[in-house]
DNA sequence: ATGGTGGTTCGACCA
């Protein structure tokens, strides 16, 4: 079973690509986020042709977040809980074929720093955290992915001396992430191909993807459960090579269930 | 020193 994330930014102007990508690619399970369209405006046909069922939850312009499978799909949760006026679509979790949970989200950027971002960002990282406890105590195989907006340590950046107060790095927003790992979830790539440079987002400027000018944003954590399974993981450089590309490419490990 | 890219949406915000 191959799980990937892929932050698309933007479903509709991105559809040409991840078709292509899913056709190559042909994950089991892909969690997007950056839909930037409500639910309506989902091209659902085009991903049901290509195989895939969707759980969409969307909204207007900004943020957006969908889990793909070619296996059956049970919604779970459509808001990540503990903020019932928080309107903005970035958390979906759903059950895959009967026997794996995957939680998608986008997780806010939280630049500038000294905004109200900053304290929204960290806010929604500590209901994260409560919910990936709740999940484990279900010591069920989970896989939460996404695009986590942090660099989890200074290998994880191109230039740490400029990044270093963003809120990408911050020591709260790398302190929240350990809270994740000290519960017990495993980071999916590290455990299986850790090195330096495992980039998986660079800025369309400056000609940041030929220079390797990365950012390591985008994240699968494993369930011990799903640790356990875990046989390999990598970074899909393809879509980012391609014409008009997102700026951020997939991220995938595969699980033997 | 400035602006440099791209998406949504049509001025400005977000990344």
């Amino acid at each position: 079973m191959r799980i990937a994330s892929f932050n698309v930014n933007s479903v509709k102007a991105r559809l040409p690509a991840l078709l292509a990508w899913l056709g190559e690619a042909r994950p089991d399970v892909v969690c997007l986020q950056e839909l930037k369209c409500e639910e309506a405006g989902f091209p659902r046909l085009e991903i049901e042709d290509a195989g895939y069922q969707a759980a969409v939850v969307g909204q207007k312009s900004y943020n957006g977040v969908a889990i793909l499978t070619r296996h059956s799909l049970e919604v779970e949760c459509r808001a990540l809980p503990g903020a019932p006026d928080d309107l903005q679509a970035r958390y979906v979790e759903a059950l895959i074929g009967g026997k794996l949970r995957v939680g998608g989200l986008y997780l806010p950027n939280g630049n500038p720093v000294d905004s109200e971002k900053f304290p929204y960002k960290l806010n929604w990282m500590s209901r994260l955290v409560e919910r990936a406890r709740e999940l484990l105590a279900l010591e069920e195989m989970t896989v939460l992915a996404g695009d986590y907006n942090v660099c989890p340590s200074d290998g994880d950046v191109y230039d740490p001396i400029a990044f270093a107060n963003d809120a990408l790095c911050r020591r709260e927003s790398r302190a929240a992430f350990r809270r994740l790992l000290h519960l017990g979830y495993v980071d999916g790539l590290m455990a299986s191909d850790p090195g330096p440079r495992r980039f998986t987002y660079w800025d369309y400027q400056n000609r940041a993807f030929e220079r390797d000018d990365g950012l390591r944003i985008d994240h699968l954590l494993l369930s011990p459960q799903a640790a356990d399974r875990l046989v390999d993981a990598g970074v899909d450089k393809g879509p980012r090579s391609g014409g008009r590309p997102s700026d951020h490419t997939p991220v995938w490990c595969e699980l033997d269930l």
